[in-house]
DNA sequence: CTCTTTCGTTAGAATGTCTAAATAGTAGGT
DNA sequence: ACCTACTATTTAGACATTCTAACGAAAGAG
């Protein structure tokens, strides 16, 4: 048992609430810079991220909400053209929300929030470090999840810097 | 140039995210579960780690959202009896905010969202790989910050795992 | 005292969110 | 075919968060 540990930890959260922080309100500010909320956004970066079709289940599990604000969500981006919605032919229970081109357009220039900040700062970091870190960060994160809580990974982290992410 | 850089930023990211789902949704959990919503919550914690009295404008910094914002969760924290208002003395326009007993009992059953989970996991790492998580993440914020976003420190971090903080 | 600025609230609107109920489709058993 | 059970989605109604704009009240400068 380390004295200097809850000092530390008081360290680390105030850096990991900075950071947090950060990414809302930035996440908040380009949004609506592109003319959308944040919420929305989510939707057709999830949707893109995925391949650019999704269905309102799936994008209720992934952001953690019900089906209903989804609907609403898409119900809105519908009306914008960002996406289409069309019934699906194999099961018509299931409908498919797809991206359109305005979509990916919009999507396209707005840079994710976390990657915009988060990149700049972690390419400046010394090359051991930023190893460290993503060890240190995964050991939190599936310790976190441990815990109980799914955080279902979205993993919207296509083009960072470099090229195409492997299909 | 490294190759490998853009597939561990990629590696933080999906990290940082799931640490970030986690305390989003973990949040929204506890705050329902004392009968509150995350925002009001957010309220309470400010003022109660600020001494226990605040004034809207003061909040609506923290927080980064507007007065009118900041009067309606007051209003609502008021209408529980979570704390009270009243008219500064010295400046008849400040309003001052304070916590109530039942606000500061509210505050002290819920722990802070971030903290539960992220203190678990950190106090099962390493000594040498806390200092450096630590390092880390706030050369991170730091920079994140230094990109031109406040992310106006909240610091409420007191009660973490041992006694009283300082001040 | 009058003008300007600051602090706070009120009013009105849009969005996000939920639960519960309704709608529609699939699948299995008979 | 038909009934039942389950799954997928939408609708309806409610409440919370948030904004901008307008207003009232107080402080400070002159």
């Amino acid at each position: 048992m380390t004295h200097a540990s809850s000092e530390r930890v008081d360290e680390a959260l105030i850096a990991l609430r900075r950071i947090l922080r950060a990414a809302e309100l930035y996440a908040r500010t380009l949004a609506t810079a592109a003319g959308l909320t944040p919420a929305q956004l989510r939707v057709l970066q999830i949707i893109d991220g995925r391949g650019g079709t999704s269905t309102p289940t799936a994008l209720a599990g992934q952001m953690g909400v019900s089906q209903a604000t989804v609907t609403a969500l898409v119900d809105k981006l519908v009306s914008r053209a960002l996406v289409t919605r069309k019934r699906s032919e194999t099961d018509r229970r299931q409908s498919n929300v797809s991206i359109t081109e305005a979509g990916m357009a919009a999507v396209a220039e707005v840079p994710d929030a976390l990657q915009q900040r988060f990149v700049i700062a972690f390419e400046a970091l010394q090359d051991w470090e930023q190893a460290q870190l993503v060890s240190s960060l995964e050991r939190v994160a599936a310790m976190m999840n441990a815990t109980g809580l799914d955080a279902s990974p979205v993993l919207t982290t296509g083009e960072i810097g470099s090229g195409e992410a492997p299909g």
